[in-house]
DNA sequence: GTATTTGCAAATCATTTGCATAAAC
DNA sequence: GTTTATGCAAATGATTTGCAAATAC
């Protein structure tokens, strides 16, 4: 735990972000718990426990980790964005049905086809049916 | 332009869409431009001749095209949803800068680690840098 | 004739902004 | 002490919704 804590203390030093409680509640709340939060969700954890945090905080929180990389903002799954950690690279599955957002293994992938272009980073999103979902499809699918 | 028309016409059918003229013009718009417009843009394309959509209208068009697969949508690249046909599969190149969002040509992904899901489809976005702005960029640093 | 779709304006949801106060360096 | 972040409430932008009138099958 306190292991935790260094790390996250350290990793505001090396990108350089002030470190400010609100932010550490909201970078401390994403290193716990890997799911892909929403900035509600996120808001509504923080304001569970000391620090509070206003709305308009934690989006500016958002905005400063995700700016030098602690986070990772996924956009295109639903109306509202979601954040992770970014401590090991990995891509996304959205389930059409359910909207579930699932973590999947990093995939290299070739680039040449990119031209002049810079590319910082990539991201996939598979969409599809979540295993969940998937089998309760199949099971209304026998039952008719 | 005839044949633009019936190719539309048959995408109707074959799709099981109920064709009214306001999607008509949605899908037309978008097959005659390649580019990836936001629903805003085609609201006020479509305005420009008839038959004239309100935006609801308009947003409800997408749905079903998107749905029926003959347009797919782009969620992740800014505020605005952006939308192109889908007529042959390609990623996009989305420019942190200028905000440009770019076609780039088909990577067939390797789908192992995705367990017991169901793809259905996948998207590659990669963010960076487009041409231009990356040649700024380097010339911005040069005259420093 | 029945099921869908359209148009409008109002509603909702996610996110941003302006500005005074407070905290970090 | 100066810069930067916070909190609040109001503003904005994108999209959806409810419902009556119109259109497609």
């Amino acid at each position: 735990m306190s292991n935790l804590n260094a790390r996250i203390s350290e990793a505001f030093v090396t990108a350089g972000v002030r470190p400010t409680p609100q932010r550490y509640a909201v970078l401390e709340f994403l290193a716990r718990r890997p799911v892909h939060a929403t900035a509600e969700e996120i808001f509504h954890a923080v304001n569970r426990k000391d620090p509070r945090s206003s709305r308009a905080t934690v989006y500016n929180s958002l905005r400063s980790l995700t700016h030098a990389g602690l986070v990772r903002e996924i956009a295109s799954c639903g109306k509202a964005a979601r954040f992770d950690t970014n401590l090991c690279p990995h891509h996304h599955f959205v389930c059409d049905s359910c909207g579930a957002v699932e973590d999947i293994a990093w995939v290299e992938i070739p680039q040449s086809a990119l031209g002049g272009r810079m590319v910082r980073n990539y991201d996939v999103v598979f969409r599809g049916l979540c295993e969940r979902c998937a089998r309760s499809d199949r099971e209304a699918g026998e039952r008719q």
